[in-house]
DNA sequence: ACCTGAACACCGTTCAAGT
DNA sequence: ACCTGAACACCGTTCAAGT
C-alpha cells in the first residue's frame, strides 16, 4: 500500500494485525502455504520477526485470520437468488471461487473447524435450508451433509491445486492428463471402475461438476426443484 | 515383530519398506501428525534418520505409504451386505472407522488426492454405485458426490481429534462441550442457526449422522431404497 | 506500548564415509 | 547393497534489550 509510508512518518504504529493479515494473504497467494514464513512476512513488512508476535498470537492465528478474512467476504458476497436453491448454490459457488483463487483456504478449512470460518459458512448454508421448508429434525444432518462435501471438494482442489504446481504443471490440463494417465496404467480387472472413468476426468468441468453434486444432495434433502411443476424432489438427472 | 529379532541375527537386511512403515503408522497412532519425525522414526527403528532414506523416497511417500496400508485394510475388508445401498453403507462406515482409529489419515487423504488411497475408495465406491443401475451419464457425478462428502467428514473428524489432544480434552464429550459453549456466545441475529444448531451438536452421533447424510445423497443419486416397495427414491425422511 | 534481532530447539534432507 | 551420523539449510517461537 502507498499509504503506509506516510503512516509511518506520522509516528503512528506501523504495524497493525489487519496489514499483517494482508500481507500474509499475498505470501499465501504467491508461494501456497509453504510461501508463508514468519521471515519472508517480517521481511515483507520490513520489520523483526518477534514484531509480528505482538500482534498475532501464533502461525495457526494468523492462517485462522487470513482464512476468516477470505471467508468473511465470499459468505457476506453470496446473497443473490431467487430461490432457497438457488441461495445455496450461489453460496457454494461461492466458496469454490474463493478457494479456486485462494487454493490454500481449502487446506485450511480443513485443519480449522469449530472456528469462525467454518461457522459463516455454517450459518448462511443452514438459513438457506431453513428458508426452504426442510423439517427441523432434518435440518442438522442436511445441512451438514452439504457442508461436509463442500469442505471435502475444497480440500481436494486445493490438494490438487498444490501438487500442480510443485510438479511445475502450471496448466490444469496437464495436471489432469498426468492423473488420467496413472490411472490407465492401474490393473485392468481389479480398477475397471477406476480406469473407465480416464476420459470423464479429463473433460471434466470442476465447477459445473460441483454444481451438480449440490443439486444431487439438495435433492436428497427433499427440497423443492424449482424446474419441478409439484415441488417434489427429482427422481432422477 | 518377533520375527524381526531373528531376521536381525541371520545377517539380513535389517530395516525395510514394511517394517518402516509399520513404524511410522505406529508413531502416527500414538503422536498425531507432529508424532511423526525421521529422528523418531530413526530411534524406534534403532538407526539412523539417514539409513531411513534407503528405502523410502521422502516424507510425503512415507505419509502416503502409511495411509495407503490403512486405507487399503480398509476397502478390502468392507465388502459386505446385500444390496449396493448396503455395501455403499459399509464402505463409508470402514472409512469412517478407520479415521476414529487413526485420525492422521483423514489428513493424509486431504492432502493426497490422485493416489492410490484415493483410487482404492473411488473403485470401490463406483463399482456399488454401478452396480446399483444409475445410470452411465450419472456415474461420475453420483461417484465424487459421494466420495467428497466421505472426505469432507473424514477432514473434519482428524481436525476435532487433532484440536482436543491439543487442548488435552482427552473426552469427545469436552470438547464437543467446548464448541457449543463458544457457538452459545455468538451473536444472537447474526449466528441464529448456528446457537440454534448447540444442542444438537452437543447431542448428535458423529456416526450415525454419517449414515444419514450417506443415505441422503443416495436418495438424491436416486438409488432404491430397500426398505421402499416400489424402488424409487425415498421423499422424505 | 511497541519493536528489534539474536538465540533456541527443533525440522527434513543430504552426503561423505563406513561395512 | 545397505547403513551411519554429522552437517546444512531451514523452521516457529522466545526474550532480553532497546525506543
Amino acid at each position: 500500500m502507498a499509504t503506509t509510508t506516510r503512516r509511518t512518518q506520522r509516528g503512528a504504529p506501523s504495524l497493525s494485525r489487519e496489514r499483517i493479515i494482508d500481507a500474509a494473504i499475498a505470501l499465501l497467494d504467491a508461494g501456497g502455504e509453504d510461501g508463508l514464513t514468519f521471515r519472508a512476512l517480517a521481511q515483507a513488512l520490513a520489520t523483526g520477526a518477534g514484531a509480528i508476535y505482538w500482534h498475532v498470537a501464533d502461525k495457526d492465528d494468523l492462517l485462522d485470520a487470513a482464512c476468516d478474512a477470505i471467508v468473511a467476504a465470499t459468505t457476506a458476497a453470496a446473497v443473490d437468488g431467487a430461490t432457497a436453491r438457488a441461495r445455496i448454490r450461489a453460496i457454494g459457488l461461492g466458496m469454490f471461487d474463493a478457494i479456486d483463487a485462494h487454493p490454500w483456504v481449502g487446506t485450511e478449512l480443513a485443519r480449522s473447524p469449530a472456528k469462525m470460518p467454518m461457522v459463516r459458512i455454517l450459518e448462511s448454508l443452514g438459513r438457506q435450508v431453513q428458508a426452504s421448508g426442510v423439517p427441523e429434525r432434518a435440518l442438522w444432518t442436511a445441512t451438514s451433509t452439504l457442508l461436509n462435501y463442500i469442505l471435502g471438494l475444497a480440500g481436494q482442489n486445493a490438494a490438487n491445486r498444490r501438487l500442480a504446481r510443485e510438479r511445475g504443471l502450471d496448466s490444469r490440463d496437464g495436471y489432469l492428463d498426468s492423473v488420467a494417465t496413472m490411472w490407465a496404467q492401474l490393473d485392468a480387472e481389479e480398477y475397471a471402475f477406476t480406469r473407465s472413468m480416464g476420459a470423464r476426468l479429463r473433460a471434466h468441468d470442476d465447477r459445473e461438476d460441483f454444481v451438480v453434486g449440490i443439486d444431487l444432495i439438495l435433492d436428497g434433502i427433499g427440497m423443492a426443484c424449482p424446474a419441478d411443476a409439484g415441488g417434489m424432489p427429482a427422481k432422477r438427472r
